[in-house]
DNA sequence: ATGGTGACCTGACCGC
DNA sequence: TGCGGTCAGGTCACCA
C-alpha cells in the first residue's frame, strides 16, 4: 500500500486530529512486527504529549514533548487511522495509542512488515534513519546530484531509483510512472543515461509525486487516508498495473517484466 | 564498497 | 469446497 505520497497524506491527516494531545494509554496487541516492539514501549509513552509529527522516508515520527519519537514505518500493508477510543479491535489492529480526547490513533498492518517503536535518537544516530538519501522533492535531490549518483553504475536504473540510499520515497507504483513519463526504459544501465536523461527522470519524481500527495495517494486495494476516504491518484495511473492494455502516448501495447522479482510495466515504443 | 538473494508475513485470487 | 501455486504497496541482513 503505502509509497511516499501515502505516507505523506496519512502524516497529514493526523497531524490535524492528534498535535498537542497527550497520550493516555497504549495497548499492544501483536508485538511482532519487522522489529519487535520493545517492553516498555507503553510505559514510555504514557502521559507524553504530542508536539508534531513528521515524516523521513516512508517513516512517520511522533514528535513527543521533551521525550524523543514514535518511529513508525506502514511496510506494505500497514496503515494508520483515527477511530473513536472504544472501538472494537479486529485480527490485524495490532497497536492503539488512546489520546486525551476520547479518540486513538490505530495501527493496523496484516502483513507485519510494519514498525513502530520509540526512540530518543537523531538522525544522524538511528540505524533505519542514518543512511537514507536526500528527500525526492528537497532540493539536494537535483540532477546534478542524481546524475554523479548514475555515473559508471551498471544496475538498472529501475533498481536505482528504488534504492533508498539515492532517493527515497520512490517505490514500485511510482518508479513505474517516473520512468514511462520520462520515456526511459526501466532495464537501462543507470551509466549509460545522458544528464538529460536524468533531468528529465528528476523532474518526473517530483512532478509525480507532488500530484500524487495532491490527490490524497494512491488507491490500491486498501488504502485508506485516516479519515476513511480512498486516494484518488489510481485515476492518474499510466502504466502500472496495465500491461497488455495500450499505451495512452503511442497505444502500443505496454509490456511487463520482472526486475528484482518485482513487476515492471512499460512501454516498449516510448521508453528507450 | 557494491550487488544479488532470501527472509520477514498474511490474504486474495486463479486454476484444477 | 478445498488445495496448491502465485502475487502484492517495503526493507534489511547476509552473502559473494
Amino acid at each position: 500500500m503505502p509509497e511516499l505520497p501515502e505516507v505523506e497524506t496519512t502524516r497529514r491527516g493526523l497531524l490535524a486530529n492528534v498535535q498537542f494531545l497527550k497520550i493516555r494509554a497504549v495497548t499492544c496487541r501483536n508485538r511482532q512486527l519487522r522489529q519487535p516492539i520493545s517492553p516498555d514501549f507503553e510505559t514510555i509513552c504514557q502521559n507524553c504529549k504530542i508536539l508534531d509529527i513528521e515524516r523521513r522516508s516512508k517513516y512517520l515520527k511522533i514528535i513527543l514533548e521533551d521525550k524523543g519519537y514514535i518511529l513508525i514505518h506502514l511496510g506494505m500493508s500497514g496503515h494508520l487511522r483515527i477511530l473513536p477510543d472504544d472501538t472494537p479491535a479486529a485480527k490485524h489492529d495490532h497497536v492503539d495509542i488512546y489520546l486525551s480526547n476520547k479518540h486513538m490513533i490505530r495501527y493496523t498492518d496484516p502483513r507485519r512488515f510494519g514498525m513502530v517503536n520509540w526512540y530518543d535518537l537523531s538522525e544522524a544516530e538511528h540505524p533505519l534513519l542514518k543512511r537514507l538519501a536526500p528527500e525526492p522533492l528537497s532540493t539536494a535531490f537535483d540532477a546534478h546530484y542524481f546524475h554523479q549518483r548514475c555515473i559508471n553504475k551498471t544496475q538498472v536504473i529501475k533498481k536505482i531509483i528504488m534504492n533508498n540510499q539515492v532517493v527515497v520515497g520512490v517505490g514500485n507504483i511510482y518508479a513505474q510512472e517516473c520512468l514511462f513519463l520520462s520515456r526511459i526504459h526501466p532495464q537501462r544501465p543507470a551509466g549509460s543515461l545522458t544528464y538529460l536523461e536524468c533531468e528529465r527522470l528528476v523532474e518526473q519524481i517530483k512532478v509525480v509525486l507532488t500530484k500524487a500527495i495532491q490527490q490524497g495517494g494512491t488507491t490500491l486495494k486498501d488504502f485508506k487516508q485516516v479519515d476513511g476516504k480512498p486516494g484518488y491518484f489510481t485515476q492518474t495511473l499510466f502504466v502500472y498495473g496495465k500491461a497488455g492494455t495500450s499505451c495512452q502516448s503511442c497505444h502500443s501495447e505496454l509490456e511487463l517484466l520482472k526486475i528484482d522479482n518485482r513487476s515492471t510495466t512499460f512501454c516498449p515504443n516510448c521508453q528507450i
